[in-house]
DNA sequence: AACGAAACCTGCGCGC
DNA sequence: TGCGCGCAGGTTTCGT
């Protein structure tokens, strides 16, 4: 579910709630989550901070870093050492008596435990490319250039820009007048400078809408999103075009559904 | 090397 | 009311 601004959203709230504590015992309900062996190190760690790169989420705690990937419906919530719910699969006891639970109905989430002196240089965080506010436009555009992928494809590659789902991937062609289907590159120096900018204008009014865009998107402690981004073609098959009125159009594109204008964004 | 489909899971909305 | 299908904001793996 979540895409870069929804786990930044995420990290910020729980940064502000646990930095500090200190894990005293892992439960894990669904095994294949999580292995013992993983869980196990947890225990006895404090918690130092928090980080985030592309969708994933760092806890940096006092020997390790703790690495967490929401996928599709991955949340976390505080509660009290109350009863668990039906998708709550992990529950961290924390050193103030509360609990840090991992909520994910699909079980599509993924943990991971590395030293810290490895933990940018071995995968998952290794595979990232740059965020697209560390991207530098003319770099991306050299990156596109090596790929015969669709654009929209190319913009969903981790290894190229970390970061952009589905979602705002759409949004971002839009606001860069790219078709989804133009090939990554054919995409002009102009584009790619404009994908990167847009894109970051998109991600930077997302996380400040609280990381909110469709549905009733529920970060940790419950609190429900503001729903302050409107989004411009995403989801909106068949209505029209903000910007010229035509219909809007959705077309599969590497698996992933793509919603665009034919009249605003170039072929 | 490159691409699409399938896999990992569950729930929801839709048409019949 | 129930059933089957398609779909979901992600990523990896498998097969052609």
């Amino acid at each position: 579910m979540p895409e870069l601004p929804e786990v930044e959203t995420v990290k910020e709230t729980l940064k502000n709630k646990i930095v500090g504590l200190s894990i005293q015992k892992v439960d894990v309900y669904y095994d294949k989550m999580m292995s013992k062996a993983t869980s196990d190190r947890l225990v006895g760690q404090q918690i130092i901070d928090m980080n985030r790169l592309g969708k994933y989420i760092i806890f940096n705690l006092t020997d390790l870093d703790f690495i967490s990937h929401l996928r599709m419906e991955g949340r976390y919530f505080i509660k009290a050492d109350e009863p668990i719910l039906k998708h709550e699969h992990i529950v961290f006891h924390l050193s103030n008596g509360q609990t840090l639970r991992y909520h994910d109905t699909r079980k599509f989430g993924t943990f991971d435990v590395r030293e810290k002196h490895e933990t940018y240089l071995v995968p998952p965080l290794s595979k990232l490319g740059l965020e697209p506010f560390q991207m530098d436009p003319m770099d991306f555009y050299h990156r596109l250039k090596k790929s015969k992928k669709p654009i929209k494809t190319a913009l969903l590659d981790q290894t190229i820009v970390a970061g952009i789902g589905n979602i705002y991937a759409d949004e971002i062609l839009f606001a860069s007048h790219v078709h989804p289907l133009r090939r990554a590159d054919k995409v002009t120096k102009k584009e790619a400078t404009w994908l990167i900018e847009r894109g970051r204008g998109i991600l930077e009014s997302a996380i400040e809408a609280g990381g909110t865009t469709i549905r009733t998107y529920v970060s940790s402690l419950g609190v429900t999103g503001r729903f302050q981004l409107t989004l411009m073609v995403h989801q909106r098959l068949d209505e029209q075009c903000y910007i010229c009125g035509d219909q809007i159009r959705k077309v599969v594109v590497g698996g992933r559904s793509s919603f665009y204008c034919d009249t605003c964004q170039k072929r």
